[in-house]
DNA sequence: AATGATTTCAACCGCCCACGT
DNA sequence: TACGTGGGCGGTTGAAATCAT
């Protein structure tokens, strides 16, 4: 099917912003709110296709952007999403406060695109480029090469949650946070936690609700402490609380997590992918994190303490490696 | 100081998806 | 169900700024 374009081309500016224009579209926003923009620009007085003045307002004029240098914090926290989500620039940016998708893909492939080619770490993959590398200390090497395991089973992991969201939501859920038993173990594991929230939409805007998922983790964990019952999976058996959707939802995403990798809305794995990777790096960075500091649970119970720590090393290297580096101009 | 090369980043473009009719 | 529309995304471009000679 065709589409008409957004806007008659014919007469319409083209190319860098003027102060007047910015006054105007500035002006209209804040008297009416963004959105409808096809026909913003004719009611602000823009001669600018619609798409320009989303763009302008998104990037530059709306009052909730942060300009200027990315702090090392940043840049570790582009670092490592970008290797579990890939370029997906605005999923990325939902983890930066105030930096816009724009902003972080440019300085990705402006600054820290070229830092990782530069430590022989291909930055599409995240792998090591060359046998250079290998001549690297053992545990760094190790590390690196693990990255792309890791990036990968995430990835997986991260689909299968969109599918189950996805699922969750025909099924008319109502809003919350949760976690499945199979779900808090394997989260555990990565010192990660992830919430299985019934709608895409809100689980966006209301986070993850940290607070909440934390305690429901430790709930779960104290309801499945004993391995064999998660080594048998989760049907609802050993989780009687959970409603009969509950359970259909747990068994999706057992039951999908190895054909993940088929489907997927990137809106949508985007959403859920953000929730607990956030905390993680933004709230809690790896260390606190990682270490359990603060959580009821052991890695033990789970009959993986060997991955918890095996990943906080792992992640503390990544940090490592990225914090020893010198800024740009001196490494460039 | 002049000039060419390189880098940066704002903006554009085309495509995709969700939603309404 | 098919179609039209709006909004959003990621890739790319090109002018401006910066750097090197």
């Amino acid at each position: 099917m065709g589409r008409s374009p957004c806007c008659d081309k014919d007469g319409l500016k083209k190319g860098p912003w003027t102060p007047e224009e910015d006054e105007k579209l500035l002006a209209y926003v804040e008297q009416h709110g963004h959105g409808g923009w096809r026909s913003l620009p004719s009611k602000a007085g823009l001669h600018r296709c619609g798409k320009s003045c989303r763009l302008r307002w998104i990037n530059y004029l709306r009052p909730d952007i942060k300009r200027g240098k990315f702090s090392s914090q940043e840049e570790q926290t582009i670092i490592q999403l970008h290797a579990l989500l890939g370029n997906r620039w605005s999923a990325i940016a939902t983890h930066l406060p105030k930096r816009t998708d724009n902003e972080i893909k440019n300085h990705w492939n402006t600054h820290l695109k070229k830092r990782l080619a530069k430590m022989g770490i291909d930055p599409v993959t995240h792998k090591p480029k060359n046998e250079t590398l290998l001549t690297m200390s053992t545990g760094q090497t190790k590390n690196v090469v693990n990255l792309s395991h890791m990036a990968q089973w995430e990835s997986a992991r991260l689909e299968a949650e969109a599918r189950l969201v996805r699922e969750a939501k025909l099924r008319s859920y109502s809003v919350r946070c949760r976690q499945t038993t199979w779900s808090s173990a394997s989260n555990i594991e990565n010192g990660m936690e992830f919430v299985n929230a019934a709608s895409d939409d809100d689980a966006t805007r209301t986070a993850s609700c940290p607070t909440l998922h934390r305690q429901n983790v430790t709930e779960s964990i104290a309801a499945t402490s004993d391995p064999s019952d998660s080594s048998k999976g989760d049907s609802g058996d050993n989780d009687k609380d959970n409603s009969r959707d509950e359970d259909d939802v747990s068994e999706g995403y057992k039951g999908n997590l190895d054909i993940s990798l088929e489907f997927g809305s990137d809106r949508v794995v985007d959403n859920v992918a953000g929730e607990g990777f956030a905390d993680l790096l933004l709230n809690g960075s790896v260390d606190r994190s990682l270490s359990g500091e603060g959580r009821e649970y052991s890695g033990e119970s789970c009959g993986s303490h060997y991955l918890i720590e095996d990943n906080r090393d792992y992640w503390n290297n990544i940090l490592d490696m990225v914090n020893s580096l010198p800024s740009d101009s001196q490494m460039f």
